[in-house]
DNA sequence: TCCAATTAAGACAATGATGTCTTATATTAG
DNA sequence: CTAATATAAGACATCATTGTCTTAATTGGA
């Protein structure tokens, strides 16, 4: 079980991938997918879903392409993982119940829920801006 | 998405409700099936793994069913969500590249791998025991 | 104007997880 | 021995995710 969707996985790394380039250059999906190994039309999808959730931006035709739609230092991940996979990243009970709350716990449920509010800062506080800086000064990879 | 696979829920929740009753104890699947609100022979399926990888121990025919096949605080829900899902718990990359690691991590790595090893750790000192005792005493529910 | 490049949109296929059903086998009680 | 009660095993159906393909719409440049 991974921990996110394929999809969300894709989104993340094409938005670094965006964050990378210089600030405004629009991106043609034809590259990201090349350079990421990802499906052209599948990544096209899950670009289209950032883009009508206001993460990013695109433009189409001759020098068309993606580019990010904000300022990278006000794009988190948990915005872009929240925006493809839906809301309440890890939001639901860890054994499935339903209504599991501080009302009605599971058993696991103030265990579980110290995790996950970590898990979710985490998300929150990393930016593109500050991932694509890290991944720069560290010669990072985005693919295999 | 969830945090752990629907198989691995069950499983959790149908060993809870096992170390829940009296040590020994041979409990039918049919009833847990019943509590639970799972389906039986989904559930079947799961317990069959889990017994198979020698947490439970089955016995057919009348007055049958499933038990513990060890001391209720020797099996960590750890070891049933690795049984269920298949080793390796979170460990796969996080943005799904291969041979992601210490030597070429991606981007997310080193702030990944700090909270993976929490959600484990938590896992793994989480005893059948333990949580049983504390459902007990607070009176928490394994169902919707 | 026309062509090439590019995203938009949606139909469709492949895959894996989840759920259902049927038959076989084992165990206990009478 | 027989009947009732259980798990074992595996075929099959359903569903969501992932991936592919085709057609339409838009843009910039020759």
């Amino acid at each position: 079980m991974a921990i996110i969707s394929k999809s969300s996985e894709y989104g993340l790394r094409a938005a670094l991938y965006i964050a990378a380039r210089p600030v405004g250059d629009y991106v043609s999906i034809g590259e990201m997918s090349q350079k990421l190994g990802i499906s052209f039309h599948f990544l096209t999808k899950i670009l289209q879903k950032l883009t009508q959730g206001g993460l990013l931006k695109s433009r189409r035709g001759a020098k068309g392409g993606i580019a990010l739609a904000k300022p990278a230092d006000t794009i988190s991940l948990l915005d872009i993982v929240e925006n493809v996979d839906g809301a309440d990243l890890f939001g639901g009970c860890i054994l499935g119940l339903v209504g599991c709350g501080v009302k009605r716990p599971c058993p696991l449920h103030q265990h579980w829920s110290r995790e996950r509010t970590r898990i979710e800062a985490m998300f929150r506080k990393m930016t593109l801006q500050r991932l694509a800086c890290e991944t720069a000064r560290n010669q990072l990879r985005l693919a295999d």
